[in-house]
DNA sequence: TATATAAATTAGGCATGCCTAATTTTGAAG
DNA sequence: CTTCAAAATTAGGCATGCCTAATTTATATA
């Protein structure tokens, strides 16, 4: 039906247009991994079959039949993702790179009955939300990222990016899975490591790293520091 | 490491020379339903990298090396189709299409999984011996089809072809699985249908189809027909 | 032994995706 | 408003696999 290179561009686009409305050749060229010229020459055939439009210098943006391509694939990447961890025992930093393979090839058929044995999930392994079979994605939680929190705030576990094995490993040692409370102690100034404690245990993370964790349910620990009146005023809330 | 069309390749003459010595072009091409002259071209090309010996003309013959590569792509598709249908319950009938493509991209780890998950089989759902990870079969049974068996004669079904869906799901219904008890009640000459009793249920059968099933342990019912002296000497055995 | 025919091969093309080098366009800074 | 650097595109190639048409080879049969 479509080219299983056809397929990884949409869902490129797709990943990059979540941050950026405009999505530029050299940002899938770097995804993708491929030098621009290639990109540009696929995107236009992709804008041939009308699953994207492109204005040239100008980016592409998916059409709907290009994003519900996007959305199948993503919905088959992070069923696969956790039917890999839950019925095959997989570690979580070791089943993006299979299903990266595996999106491509499994039937509809296999699909439905791992989407059965799994009891219809709606998050992966990771913490991302699985499309429908229809290609819808429910309402996004109101998330921040870990580095964005100050000292004293908590919440949940809600999203790690799953894209390098190395950090997921890090961050598993460390109990950080979607889910797990975490609270800050304490944060250094110019992207300095945080200090958080998960599951009772205290850890010790780099700033970088903290970007790539997504964390929801925040209760903000005090907000004196940033605004003194508002916390003087009336004891909170 | 090879790609995907240099694996079929290699397994499909691996399959072809378990019928005859020299495996021709036309079978290949028949076989991969490919032309006859990207036959010649790819078999060059696996004859450059040894992995196959090419006498033009005259056939081709694997290489230990070849052998190797077709024996692992096959372990992967024997154990991907009993893992189709033990874990995810896809029928019989479907599973051979699904590990056509699954054999290609799944991993050792994830297949090492699956072995262990399923017990460390030795067929699949065929019947069909599963090769071990050092690319060994172990030693076949003394089989034969169900189609050069006679009247009274009785066996256990060892195999059946995989190849064509709609028969299996027919020989499915009828219950000749593997493992399944099998007794001719009647052959009819000239290829003409086959009656046997399987499971105690009676069923005719087409001379054609009984080709693809093989029988083993088989207990000849009566040598008279076939060699008078034998039998009236000694009451069998 | 000569010859017809089936099988295999050579010759020449096409589609898909990828590349590097050269050129064009955009947009920001002077 | 000009200029220039970054980004994108065009131009031209390469590898993989597939095809049809034409030719060569092997072999079975007369």
């Amino acid at each position: 039906m479509c080219s299983q290179t056809t397929q990884d561009y949409l869902k490129a686009i797709y990943e990059l247009s979540e941050r950026s409305d405009r999505v530029m050749t050299k940002d899938i060229a770097a995804k993708l991994k491929v030098s621009p010229p290639s990109v540009t020459e696929i995107v236009r055939k992709l804008a041939a079959k009308k699953l994207l439009v492109h204005k040239p210098y100008r980016g592409v943006r998916l059409t709907k039949a290009g994003e519900k391509i996007a959305l199948e694939m993503i919905r088959h990447h992070r069923l696969i993702e956790l039917y890999l961890q839950e019925a095959l025992g997989i570690p979580w930093d070791k089943v993006h790179e299979e299903a990266d393979r595996w999106e491509h090839f499994i039937s509809e058929d296999v699909e439905d009955r791992m989407d059965e044995k799994l009891g219809f999930p709606t998050v992966d392994p990771h913490g991302a939300q699985i499309p429908t079979r229809d290609g819808v994605l429910l309402l996004r939680r109101k998330c921040e990222t870990l580095s964005s929190l100050a000292a004293g705030d908590s919440g949940v576990v809600a999203e790690v990016s799953d894209h390098d094995s190395e950090m997921l490993q890090y961050l598993g040692e460390k109990g950080m899975f979607p889910g797990a409370a975490i609270t800050v102690k304490n944060v250094e100034p110019f992207d300095g490591p945080i200090t958080v404690t998960v599951n009772g245990r205290k850890h010790s993370i780099g700033g970088g790293i903290a970007q790539h964790v997504s964390v929801t349910d925040v209760r903000k620990a005090d907000t004196r520091k940033t605004d003194v009146r508002k916390a003087a005023g009336g004891g909170g809330r």
